[in-house]
Order: structure tokens, then C-alpha cells, then sequence
RNA sequence: GGACCUGUGGUGCAGCCUGGAGUGCACGCCGGCCUGUCAAGCCGGAGGUCGCGGGUUCAAAUCCCGUCAGGUCCGCCA
């Protein structure tokens, strides 16, 4: 039906006969004796030049006929790919009419989302979101090859699964043939893999998609894609290796070029320098620890065990408004306040920087110059200081950091980092129960192991994450292949051995069968791509993702189902709410 | 569950703070003219529940309350 793609018409084609197919972009009448018209496929767009009137609007589908030839003199279109060229004395052939389009199909517009969603079969021609999916589909491809050269076997796994209550809030879905029973969608297939390993698939992977009811952000969506990683006898430096080379393969083929190693922190150290357990490298801006200087400090707001403070450089000029936000945003956030520190020349020449801040009279002139020092700040910088619980006023500060210096995604290098030694435990629930940081499968650190009883809260894990310019592109852990050990996790979380067993019964049973020692790792795709593509949203690089509200402004889904199909699945509508 | 921002012809915006006729801009659409344009140009035209509901007022796109939709974030995401 064509020849060559739109985008392929170049100088070597002049002279040659060329049919090329694809949508209107672009139609320009000159009366009765010249027309042009501009058609556009993924490739591109080439102009084609009508010796008469034609019958075409945008977005009509056609095929055009006629010589590639040299543009005349003076009219060659630099700003286009194909510009030098036009395919002359054309024909066009009308495959299909359209409806003028509900928003031009060109990146150099910024539509509304809703709109764009509920005509998504529109907003997909345009180059940018062609691009997106095409890159997705290319990292998609370095990252099975990759797998591949590094002898892992692709298992697919079910989706319809067993309720197996974890973290997330799982989709249901309801039984026809057992009627009030349900299957859920997985939240990733973390069990699966494991059995795999139980099964001797010792080197597993899967582009998998996984499923969690949970509310939508810029970097969520309800359904994701996530490269799966699990092996057999390999320690976690291992796994790190594996999943090394494949994410910096599909750096690669996205970006032409392969990042160095990636390199190692500790979770403690991320979490003091930078705020986060997903640091971005990509700008300065670390916290620094204030504690020593004001020990024993008569200033009540900083008598905390922890005081930490950053430097927003130039940040002197911001207004009393813009602090406040800031103090709003550190309130929000779980600090009792935020205290500022305006750095000013001191007056005199030469003489040495002052501080302006309502906090200042309080400060003894060691507090106000170990400040100073500590921070390395300069006259026209910015010091925010919270004080608090280490844990709280790093992250306070690291997310203040990101608020005020935080660069966009589609800005700077690619900086990928592996965030190792995770605590075992994080937080404690309801029943004073330490919960799970990465969950209950994780092997803890062996160094800790003697203190999982003692003092849960210092054990590290094995766990790790990967980060890439602040986003956390993935996570993954040794795991408990030992049934003694594993008792001792359970044991730890209050997890009883009948809610184990009800839970997740059939891990453990397969444990009893032979299990090697195992680790593992996912890779969240849609995050991935979006740096790559430097989209701020993952919605971005999904052809028909969900709005915030879980809803497809496409189909309307979710809908209401027919009573019908409710009681062939032995459900019942709930009463309407008065 | 909560906070904030947005909603005005098909699209993108201005108008709102400080109430006074659906007023304006750009693009698109329809018709006409035009032999080298390229986000063509020129002339003419059509197109509106100012998201929805209520309130205040002589008068509401504008002020107030509620609600819906979209977005960003907190909670949530082992």
C-alpha cells in the first residue's frame, strides 16, 4: 500500500516514484493551480505538492502519489526533517474522511488532560506521546534482551491469584463459579517468583504487570509494569549486578550512551545527607548536622536530639510570605516549625557575616558562628534548621530540598544509585507490632540477626532499593529461605502461626520441599521510561492510563454492571446510601 | 479522609481581586479569493448553560456556600 514512511523522504529519494500513507496534518490552498498538503505518519511529515484543487481536511486518511523532487530554490523548510525535499505532481487517494479534531495533533499545544484522555486515539498521533511509547517499547526490549544474555528464563504468572492480605489494597475479583469467593489481581507477583525458585527457574524474570487499589499520583498508577527479577544462589551483590546491567542497557537504548557503575549508599547515610531513602544526585543542597552546636542550647525551639539544617543558596531575598509556605510545608510534614536564617553581610567591611532571623537575639555568639561554619553558608544564603527527632528533621529538610531545588525530570544526567542496608523493621502498628520496611520474605542483615528479639529496631535487612534521580525506580531483597528464620520474622511482627499459614500457607509448605537460598528484584517501568522520556508524569508514557480518581474518560470506566451479570457472580448492588 | 490549584464558543487564554449587556485575543471550523506555501496570506461568517446547584444583590463569569470533574500534594502505596 506504500512505498516509503513519511519521515524516510530525503535527497537519495529524488527521482524516484514514492507512495506514502498517513493523516492530514497540514493542508495549504493556493487557488485552482497549486495546492500542498502535508502528511504525516510516526516518522514524520513530507510535503505534498498538488498541481490543482484537492479534497482533503485535517486528519483525513490518505495515500499520496507522485515523484520525490528537490524543493525550489528558496523554499526548502529548514525546521522540517524532510524539508528539502516534496513529493511533486501529486495524487491523493482518500482511505478515510474525518471529523475535524477535537485539538490540533501537534505537540506545540497544551490540551487539557481530560480532553486528551477521552480522546486518546487523538492524542497518541501526536510525536511526542509516539515517541514516549516508542522509547517504552525499545527499553522494554533492552531490558528482555538483557535478561536473556544473562541466561534468565521469562515465566509468566497468574493474575487471577489468591487474597494473600499484604500491603496494599489488592483488587478483587468475584467468582462465577464459587459464588462469594474472589480471586485478586496481584500486586506484583512476588509469591509466584518465589515458588519459581522453589521449582528450580533459577534465573526468573517477567515484564509483569501488577495491580493495587491504591490512590493515584503523578507517579502511580492503579495498574504498572514492572521488570521482575528473582534467582537462585546468588548473593545480593549478585542481583545488584543483574539488574545493573539491565537498567544501564536500557539507559543505553534510550539515551546513546551507558552511564558508569552505579554506585552504593547505605539507607542511614541517604536519610542523613539527603532527607530520603531516594536521594537525586543530580543537585547538592545536603543537610548538614547542627546538633553539636547547639548541645545544651538555651534556644528552646533547637533543645531536640537532632538539629539539621540546609542551605538554599541566594535564598537570603525570599520573602516573608515565601517562609511562611515553607514553615507551612515543614508543619505539614510532621516538624513542630521551621526556624530561618537570613545570612547578611554583618555590616562593616570585612567584618564577619551576621544572621537575620527572628530566632537571632537567641542564639550565643559560639551557636551563631558554629552555624555558620558548619553550614559553610554565605552572605545572601538561606539556613532552614529543623529540629526534631533525627529521623523527622532529615526528612523534613530532604523533602524542603527537593520543594526548593528540586530539578525537572527531563533536566541533567542520569543519576542511578543503589540504596542498600535498609532497616528490617519501620514504624510499629496498632498492637505495638514492628511492621515489615520491605516485607515479611526479607532476610535480615547477618550481622543483626542476634538482636531481631532484642532490639528490632536496629536490625538492618537485605533489602535495597534503586533510585534514579530522586524517583524510586524499584526495590528488592534477600529473601528467608530458612524456616527457622522466617518463624523468627513472624515472631517479630505478630504474625501467628495460623494467620501464616492461612496467609501464605502454600509459600511455606513449598519451603518444606527444598527451597535454595534466593533473592530478588522489580524494576517499575513506567517510572523508567518517564526519565527517560523526562516526563513528569508516568500517565505520559501510558497509552490509556487512569485520572487521578481511578476513572478512563474514554470508556467511562469504572461503570456500573448490569443486575445480571452482579448475581452471575453471585453478587448483590448494596442498598443506595440515603 | 485532608490541603491547595484549575474549570469561560471546538482548542489555548484574558476578563474575576474592585459586580453593571457574553466583552476581547490567538488557533481551529464554515464560505470566498489566491501558482511556492509550510502553525501560509487576505476578506466574510458561524459557534457560549462562563462545569453544575443554591445564596447575596436592582444586577453575578465576577462575591458567598455546596457539589462535580481534572491536576499537585499529605495520608495511603509491606
Amino acid at each position: 500500500m506504500r512505498t516509503h514512511l513519511c519521515g524516510q523522504i530525503g535527497p537519495a529519494e529524488v527521482g524516484t516514484k514514492v507512495r506514502v500513507c498517513g493523516w492530514v496534518a497540514k493542508r495549504r490552498e493556493h487557488g485552482e493551480h497549486l495546492a500542498f498538503v502535508d502528511a504525516r505518519d510516526h516518522t514524520g511529515i513530507v510535503q505534498c505538492v498538488i498541481p490543482g484543487t484537492v479534497d482533503v481536511r485535517s486528519e483525513y486518511v490518505i495515500a499520496v502519489e507522485g515523484v520525490v523532487r528537490p524543493r525550489p530554490e528558496g523554499t526548502v523548510n529548514p525546521d522540517l526533517p524532510t524539508g528539502e525535499v516534496e513529493i511533486g505532481d501529486c495524487t491523493v487517494e482518500v482511505l478515510g474522511i474525518a471529523e475535524p479534531p477535537p485539538f490540533v495533533v501537534d505537540d506545540r499545544v497544551d490540551v487539557d488532560e481530560t480532553i486528551r484522555l477521552k480522546n486518546r486515539f487523538v492524542d497518541l498521533r501526536r510525536p511526542r506521546m509516539q515517541q514516549n511509547l516508542r522509547l517504552r517499547a525499545q527499553i522494554n526490549g533492552a531490558l528482555r534482551a538483557s535478561m536473556d544474555r544473562q541466561g534468565f528464563v521469562e515465566v509468566e504468572t497468574p493474575l487471577l491469584w489468591a487474597p494473600t492480605p499484604e500491603g496494599a489494597r489488592e483488587f478483587v475479583v468475584p467468582s462465577r463459579l464459587h459464588h462469594g469467593s474472589f480471586y485478586v489481581l496481584p500486586q506484583s507477583p512476588q509469591l509466584a517468583k518465589q515458588l519459581l525458585m522453589v521449582a528450580g527457574f533459577d534465573r526468573y524474570y517477567q515484564i509483569a504487570r501488577c495491580m493495587r487499589d491504591e490512590d493515584l499520583r503523578a507517579d502511580r498508577q492503579f495498574e504498572f509494569s514492572q521488570l521482575d527479577v528473582e534467582a537462585s544462589f546468588v548473593s545480593q551483590e549478585d542481583v545488584l549486578a543483574f539488574v545493573s546491567e539491565a537498567v544501564l542497557s536500557a539507559a543505553e537504548v534510550a539515551t546513546g550512551e551507558r552511564p558508569g557503575p552505579i554506585p552504593h549508599m547505605t539507607w542511614a547515610e541517604a536519610i542523613d545527607r539527603y532527607g530520603t531513602d531516594k536521594p537525586d544526585l543530580r543537585f547538592g543542597m545536603e543537610l548538614v548536622d547542627l546538633s553539636a552546636v547547639f548541645d545544651g542550647t538555651e534556644v528552646k525551639a533547637f533543645a531536640a536530639p537532632c538539629v539539621k539544617a540546609m542551605v538554599i543558596e541566594g535564598g537570603a531575598d525570599l520573602g516573608r510570605s515565601k517562609l511562611d509556605k515553607l514553615t507551612d510545608r515543614a508543619k505539614a510534614l510532621g516538624a513542630k516549625g521551621l526556624a530561618w536564617f537570613r545570612v547578611t553581610d554583618g555590616g562593616g567591611e570585612g567584618s564577619t557575616p551576621g544572621l537575620d532571623s527572628p530566632l537571632d537575639r537567641f542564639l550565643s555568639e559560639p551557636e551563631r558562628a558554629g552555624l555558620l561554619s558548619a553550614t559553610a553558608a554565605a552572605v545572601g544564603d538561606l539556613v532552614l534548621v529543623v529540629a526534631d527527632e533525627h529521623r523527622l528533621a532529615c526528612t523534613v529538610l530532604g523533602q524542603l530540598r527537593v520543594d526548593t531545588g528540586g530539578r525537572p525530570v527531563s533536566e541533567g544526567p542520569f543519576r542511578f544509585l543503589w540504596v542498600v542496608d535498609f532497616p528490617m523493621f519501620d514504624g510499629v502498628d496498632g498492637d505495638g507490632n514492628p511492621i515489615a520496611a520491605h516485607h515479611p520474605f526479607t532476610m535480615p542483615h547477618p550481622d543483626d540477626l542476634d538482636r531481631l528479639e532484642s532490639d528490632p529496631a536496629s536490625v538492618r535487612s537485605q533489602a535495597y532499593d534503586l533510585v534514579l534521580n530522586g524517583w524510586e525506580l524499584g526495590s528488592g531483597s534477600v529473601r528467608v529461605h530458612r524456616g527457622d528464620i522466617q518463624s523468627r520474622v513472624f515472631a517479630v511482627l505478630g504474625i501467628s502461626d495460623d494467620e501464616a499459614e492461612s496467609r501464605f500457607g502454600f509459600l511455606l509448605r513449598a519451603f518444606h520441599f527444598g527451597a535454595p537460598p534466593h533473592a530478588g528484584f522489580a524494576v517499575g517501568i513506567d517510572r523508567l521510561v518517564a526519565i527517560f522520556a523526562g516526563e513528569e508524569s508516568i500517565r505520559e508514557v501510558i497509552a490509556f492510563p487512569k485520572t487521578q480518581s481511578g476513572s478512563d474518560p474514554m470508556t467511562g470506566a469504572p461503570k456500573p454492571l448490569a443486575a445480571g451479570l452482579l448475581a452471575e457472580v453471585g453478587l448483590r448492588p448494596a442498598p443506595a446510601k440515603d
